[in-house]
DNA sequence: TCGCCACATCTTCAATGGTAGCCATTCATA
DNA sequence: TATGAATGGCTACCATTGAAGATGTGGCGA
């Protein structure tokens, strides 16, 4: 493996000299920037990435922690952040917490042993007092999950808005029992579903039937026990609220299986606008998040702190979600395709 | 940020004794060692990564190439992956090569300046020979995707095998006029299935229909489009064969939309056993790799190979599949749901 | 014409944070 | 007596770049 000092000598001039010609910088005459480059062309000099590093102080990499790339969402998510990094000349490194405290930590580690410049947090495990004291190591910014408290930028969607929207669907299609169900994150994104939620049923007069939700679905499997959960223990429940595809998708599912009309007995609202929910039978009506724009604004957040470190600036980027009414909640009607 | 330097001016001792300390080597009294770590809590000392890296010349870091992590198999492929190698000290990192040619390579540059210890390939976009240099600068193992050549170790399934399975299927359960759907990568892998498919066609006298064949189809919006295809173009054909669960989920979505009984009308198979091709109504019939079973051996070779340069052991993990049949094949039949 | 200053173009030196290798000393064992 | 292990320190190095220094040239003013 060739250095820097291999093509020095080969060229004749300094190490500096071919620093200066790999980085693009000033005060070399052309005639010296061809030996150089045709020296490293015959030697195959490929600049050591730990060297630069340890000298700059920078790694242009950042850092996405994510609970999981399975779930479609995140992973569309990592699809434009990529893009957008790259396009800033930085690389991303994908995180999954498995929503574990732990390896959340470990991944925020990341920062302090100088291997990534900056970290995006698209979920919270820890509480915010934990996390803070990274801050020092480097910038994060929040995507998706977001807090109360102002303390880093946040780009998200309002999820108490979409959830509230959705669960007025519902009542709108005569669901009179409804179930709440969610992953039993205690997030702020998550209190603030429910908010929209319960805002909703208050709105309508209509109870929060505590005891028919289910705070432990996260996967398709889960949303499959939920409804055998309900249908052996509630089935005065004729419509559920989920926090994802994936899980009103097994919920759908399984009551198919089970015999129930969709919506008629029982109509389920998902999350996020997975390829599933649209190819299911039937389809099944879903929240969709600008995804994309979301995910390029997070990017030129991060990468304009990395630039300027100064400009601290905590704020909020709010995005609306969509409402895409389906076949699992249209009741009583001439049953279309949307 | 403190360095060892620090660390070891608080302990009154040598920053070698301190290193000695961090990586668990011999030589020091528990009573020094008390001494650094004490000293290491109260700086908050971390070490640096890039500076470790340039010295010892190691990342522990493995990179992962694959087309694109929305598609679920590489997903849980990597979520595997990930979870072994960890087991063994190494991290993971993702890189969507997009099926680019120029991106694999610059993914591949990641071992030339020194920012992994070895890759790990799940597809190949470049011819071998491109590829083949890259091995000067560190292990390259072949994970899903294979080639003829034993240049390096392989873990795969056997595709021809498998591809020959779901097509008899297709055939015993009537089909006579079967359209080949690819996405058009030259890959052995591709060539594989082909084989398989063809194989059995000619053990059943069956004609190869080129013409109703397509090789475009990648995204669960392509599957669509082959049905529309197929449709308008090829209406006698009764059976596809797919290269992936999407693009059957594509194919027999579009199909029942347009009024088609599947399997009656059209039988369709997939590949990979992903949550999409169960739920689906009809549920889709598909074939399961082992993908964590494939995942743990390709991280166990390729760690064993940085750990053991000189034990460069190029050779086949072969893996079998099963094919799932559910309801997009089984015809003339009580339909159960499997 | 000469001296001074600014700029251009390069070189030299040192720094980045950590560790690999070698050395010195002492003690125990064959 | 010779050798190896234990325990630590010192030195140099890993590959690159940031900062300072050296040298030459051109322009301007006295």
């Amino acid at each position: 493996m060739a250095t820097i000092e291999d093509v020095a000598k080969l060229a004749g001039l300094s190490r500096t000299t071919v620093s200066r010609v790999i980085n693009d910088q000033p005060y070399v005459t052309e005639e010296k920037k061809q030996r150089i480059l045709q020296a490293m062309d015959e030697l195959g000099y490929v600049p050591n990435s730990s060297a630069r590093r340890l000298r700059s102080q920078r790694t242009d990499t950042i850092a996405v922690l994510l609970p999981r790339i399975t779930n479609p969402f995140f992973a569309n998510l990592i699809e434009s952040m990529e893009k957008k990094a790259s396009q800033w000349g930085y690389q991303v490194i994908v995180c999954q917490t498995h929503d574990s405290e732990k390896k959340e930590l470990d991944y925020l580690q990341l920062l302090k042993t100088k291997q990534v410049d900056g970290v995006v947090m698209t979920s919270l495990c820890n509480d915010w007092e934990v996390i803070e004291p990274y801050l020092e190591s480097g910038p994060i910014v929040l995507c998706n999950e977001y807090m109360e408290e102002m303390a880093v930028p946040m780009v998200h969607m309002d999820h108490r808005k979409a959830a509230y929207e959705s669960t007025i669907h519902l009542i709108d299609q005569g669901c009179k029992n409804i179930s709440y169900v969610s992953g039993g994150s205690d997030t702020y994104l998550a209190e603030e579903r429910k908010t929209g939620f319960l805002k909703a049923l208050e709105e309508r007069a209509l109870p929060f039937l505590e005891a028919a939700s289910v705070d432990w679905a996260i996967h398709v499997e889960d949303g499959r026990k939920v409804f055998n959960h309900i249908k052996d223990h509630h089935p005065i429940i004729d419509g559920v609220f989920t926090g994802s595809d994936e899980v009103a998708a097994g919920v759908v599912y399984e009551a198919v299986q089970a015999g129930w009309n969709v919506p008629d007995d029982l109509a389920v609202v998902g999350f996020d606008n997975q390829m599933l929910s649209l190819l299911m039978f039937p389809s099944v009506t879903t929240i969709d998040q600008p995804v994309a724009k979301m995910a390029d604004r997070t990017i030129e957040v991060l990468v304009r702190q990395l630039m300027n470190p100064r400009a601290n600036k905590a704020r909020r980027y709010i995005y609306s979600h969509k409402l895409l009414v389906r076949n699992s909640t249209l009741k009583k009607q001439l049953v279309t395709n949307l």
